[in-house]
DNA sequence: CTAGTAGTGACAATCATTTCCATCTACGGT
DNA sequence: ACCGTAGATGGAAATGATTGTCACTACTAG
């Protein structure tokens, strides 16, 4: 396990914003967007520009220290990513609740498609998504 | 094997319109977005505003006529399916040319995750991307 | 401490998609 | 064939996430 510091040391610079936001979005654990991260820091009471929001949410995934996933309205979902391997989730569609997920099957799966397909550098996307036990019973306020 | 007539039946009135949409996407054949289509349907004389091509497309999603899949700048790509069968496709990033790829064990794989999570309604997105052999050799014309 | 560069943030711009709404038309009765 | 009308169209404006601009600020190496 790794700490914000680490984190920051990635990605240029220490300040107080960039600070701010990895703490945000270690503290919030799920899947977040760059605006509601944004939110929360103005609850906060920290002042940051949203675009320094996105930019450090950016430099995270360029140093692997965060995953990306697409909501169904296409907005882009951030969450902190303590450790370096590759990783898919399973994530609430209500909440952002997510928990990481065994993903043997689909990785050798993919590997095995690829070679018999004559394509090169293939990558791939695979997110789930449903309602967490919690947001299941809530009638949805 | 079905033919466009079949897709109009199931998504309203029969206009001109929708003809034309539908037509041009079944002809492109691979993975392509609404604005693209716009496009070709323009160059081919078509009028047929951007906004009935979006609904259009929105309304074959609806009725199980065609897949969406996101490109990595966000936008929606769509491509007519003929058979009625879930499927996931192996596409190209260059030119959107799409194969349709066997995932039945990544079908098993989702189902047990999601009866092992707690979750309910679960449900999976899976994107195969790479370099077709044609795009793969030319140097990005 | 200072220079120099990376980072910040208010604002504007972009881009896909949706919403509005006035107008049109397909089509099930008659 | 003729209506009436719910459904469809399309231009323009709105939306919403994300990125670009650029003057200003503040890390940090030396
Ligand atoms: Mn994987
Ligand atoms: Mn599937
Ligand atoms: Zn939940
Ligand atoms: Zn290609």
């Amino acid at each position: 396990m790794v700490g914000p510091t680490d984190d920051l040391d990635l990605i240029g610079r220490r300040t107080a914003q960039r600070a701010c936001v990895v703490r945000a979005l270690i503290d919030h654990g799920g899947f977040v967007g760059a605006r509601a991260l944004h939110g929360i820091l103005e609850s906060q009471g920290a002042r940051v520009g949203l675009n320094t929001v996105y930019r450090t949410l950016a430099a995270l995934v360029g140093a692997g220290r965060a995953d990306v996933v697409r909501d169904r309205g296409g907005e882009r979902l951030f969450r902190h990513r303590p450790f370096p391997e590759h990783q898919h989730y399973l994530l609430c569609r209500v909440c952002g609740l997510s928990t990481p997920v065994d993903s043997e099957a689909v990785e050798s799966w993919a590997e095995r498609v690829a070679e018999a397909s004559g394509f090169a550098e293939v990558e791939h996307t695979v997110e789930l998504t449903g309602l967490c036990p919690r947001c299941r019973s809530h009638p949805t306020y």
